[in-house]
DNA sequence: CCCCAGGCACCTC
DNA sequence: GAGGTGCATGGG
């Protein structure tokens, strides 16, 4: 494997490996919600990634591209930028502050989606382990510096789970809409359509799969597919929003998530991720 | 024993 | 289309 350095500037690998958003990255050495190293791999392409944070610098292992290294990071991405496009806001302000580095990482479109679909009714860490079940079962551990690194199953390697293999792994009722949504990526569904398509007709693209909501849709189109207006609406997200932000709450998904890409803009998910994470760690209120 | 967790599909009306 | 219900599992 290649060996080199990337500056990181503005990013906090730790906060954004463990701050719920990806279910993809791994710890090396402890468990990712939990005590370990500052070290984390994931896979992409089949191939391993591994980055450590020293400083303001990344040392990488992997034989992909920089570039790849760079978006799967969302270090492609002037963290400025995107806050001086959001409106003046106190509460942001604050999340800002305290998670000054946190970002939206690029995840595989299939790990990230089936990690999304066992979500419902979950809490993170729960969802984590059913991701890491999978990856023991289905995928495969390859040795790495003595490190045994998990790879999430392909699609076709996942499409050999039957449903009750499935509950039997402890997903629960979740086991239907894996199998279910497997069967009709198999029949042809193309995730790469969506890049093409604007953010309202991505989401109800998604739709189609089994399992997948709007909630669900948002996390897979913010996390994998780079649609940063993706505002994911959760129970924590909309209590935020009832409390911090009543004149853009509505009990309706579609009317509070076209309210809040009104105010916040293009890069809305990242207002979502710094607000959530915030009410999430009481640096705000919910 | 009860309650709930980063919702969703499905059924009424 | 709006509103109600069942759903697997584990931890508080």
């Amino acid at each position: 494997m290649n060996e080199f350095k990337i500056s990181a500037e503005d990013f906090d690998l730790e906060l954004t490996m463990t701050c719920g958003q990806t279910f993809c990255w791994h710890r090396i050495e402890g468990e990712l919600y939990g005590e370990g190293n500052s070290k984390f791999y994931t896979f992409r392409n089949g191939e391993p990634l591994i980055v450590e944070q020293q400083d303001d610098k990344l040392q990488v292992r992997t034989n992909l591209s920089e570039d790849e290294v760079l978006n799967a990071l969302g270090l492609n991405e002037d963290l400025e930028s995107v806050f001086s496009g959001f409106p003046e806001d106190e509460r942001l302000e604050k999340a800002r502050e305290e998670l000054w580095g946190l970002r939206i990482v690029q995840d595989e479109f299939f790990p990230c989606l089936i990690s999304y679909l066992c979500s419902p009714q979950m809490r993170i860490p729960r969802i984590k382990e059913m991701h890491n079940k999978m990856a023991r079962e289905y995928g495969e551990i390859r040795e790495v510096d003595g490190n045994e690194l998990l790879r999430f199953p392909t699609q076709e390697e996942l499409f050999e789970a039957t449903e009750e293999e499935l509950r039997e792994l402890g997903v629960g009722y979740r086991a239907k809409y894996i199998v279910e949504t497997l069967d009709i990526l198999q029949e042809g569904f193309d995730h790469s359509e969506l890049d093409s398509m604007n953010y309202e007709d991505a989401r109800e693209h998604m739709k189609r799969l089994y399992g997948v909501g709007d909630k669900v849709a948002d996390c897979v189109l913010l996390f994998s597919k780079n649609f940063h207006e993706a505002y994911p609406l959760d129970t924590w997200a909309l209590q935020a929003v009832e409390k911090h932000y009543p004149e853009h709450h509505s009990e309706d998904y579609d009317e509070a998530s076209r309210n809040l890409r009104d105010y916040f803009g293009e890069n809305s998910g990242y207002a979502q991720e710094y607000i959530f994470h915030a009410a999430r760690n009481d640096i705000i209120d919910v």
